[in-house]
DNA sequence: GTAAGCTTTTACCAAGCGGTTAAATTATCG
DNA sequence: CGATAATTTAACCGCTTGGTAAAAGCTTAC
């Protein structure tokens, strides 16, 4: 008789492996586009292509997959801050980690999505991720960027608040990317647009809007 | 026998008045939270302390509540834009302008989250007023901010973008409330975060992080 | 007060939902 | 090949969902 998988076994075999990531794809696609509730199981298994009791007997459940899914964001996610180099030239850093924030918003706007999603319904499922190794992580290149404040490297401000702001700007690019298309309409909507952003961004953080 | 109401009557009584308004404030809370996939017509009836085919006497669909609930947002939520003054000074247009879009995400953020949640599952419902009425009023706003740009009244920059921006900074405290609180913990997670912000915001724009 | 219209409730669908069962099929390995 | 385990399918279940029908209860204007 066939074990429920994942739950015993820790051997996988080769079709177990690709079918997990086939469906991990395809419940990436559904839920960042409906959400935890708004999308169904029937639909994630049509995506990856295949039948409902089929997928449901490599994730026993809905939320077993978008589990496993916010998860794996989390991690690559914070990626970017985590190397925030707290030896390195203030102006360079933040530039670069401005820069960093919005390729991943340019190459991976689902997991934008999926990760807004969740925030934006309240984080029922990654509360503890938000107030444990999210706020650790955050405190500490905080912490840096407050060295560097007070040093006179950069001007003086929140730190917090200054990280709020690259956060929002750069994914403001995947979350809100209909409204952008919309707003800048055909003529400006190409590939150029991230240029266009990463140039307005690093000018925005470096100088202000004052004329200098 | 009872008309359908709404369709076919222009008069409106002092409960349809009432209840209607009733509905609407009810569905805001579910909706704003769940997105419309997410959220249940029992879920909203319940809120409004009604049955669920009460309130399908006001509302025939779903669908209905949710677009009413989208245009009202729409209308006020571009408010500040609007204002938005080609004869002003340019520098205390950004700032004020900064400062009302950062006071609405503090004092209505359910419809911030509203309009969030149906952009980010790609605007289905709202496509076209992005295209016209929206896009129309960025394209005007942007070129009276291009015109101070090239009039050397503030630095050379892409005014969509700069919308695009203080969009997101200011909108990133209702939509991502939950992940600024449990970032920034017990300690500065009172009503004091939305000043710092509006500090950090008003330097940011107008200054940037270069040490002066 | 009473009749007309307005509002609410009760009872009900058909479809969609997350998930289960068990049998049929296929892959793997000695 | 044959046996064993892994995978897929068909059939199903109880609950929730958006929405309807019809009758009962309530307001309002005459």
């Amino acid at each position: 008789m066939a074990i429920s998988r994942a739950a015993k076994t820790q051997r996988r075999t080769r079709i177990q492996e690709e079918k997990e990531e086939l469906i991990l794809e395809a419940a990436l696609d559904v839920f960042s586009q409906n959400g935890f509730r708004g999308s169904t199981i029937d639909q994630i298994a049509e995506a990856a292509g295949m039948s409902k009791p089929n997928l449901l007997y490599y994730f026993r459940t809905k939320e077993a997959i978008h589990r496993q899914l916010i998860d794996r964001v989390l991690t690559t996610w914070l990626e970017p801050l985590r190397v925030f180099d707290a030896d390195g030239d203030p102006e360079s850093e933040i530039r670069s980690y401005i820069r960093r924030k919005l390729e991943m918003a340019r190459d991976f706007p689902r997991e934008s999505r999926l990760f807004a999603n969740e925030i934006l319904q309240g984080a029922p499922r990654i509360e503890d991720e938000l107030k444990g190794p999210l706020k650790a992580l955050v405190d500490e290149k905080a912490g840096v960027i407050r060295t560097w404040s007070r040093a006179g490297k950069i001007a003086r401000c929140d730190p917090y608040h200054l990280i709020f702001s690259i956060w929002s700007t750069t994914q403001h690019y995947a979350d809100f990317d209909v409204q952008v298309r919309a707003v800048l309409g055909q003529a400006h909507s190409g590939e150029g647009r991230f240029e266009d952003a990463a140039r307005f961004l690093e000018q925005l953080f470096m100088d202000g809007l004052r004329v200098r």
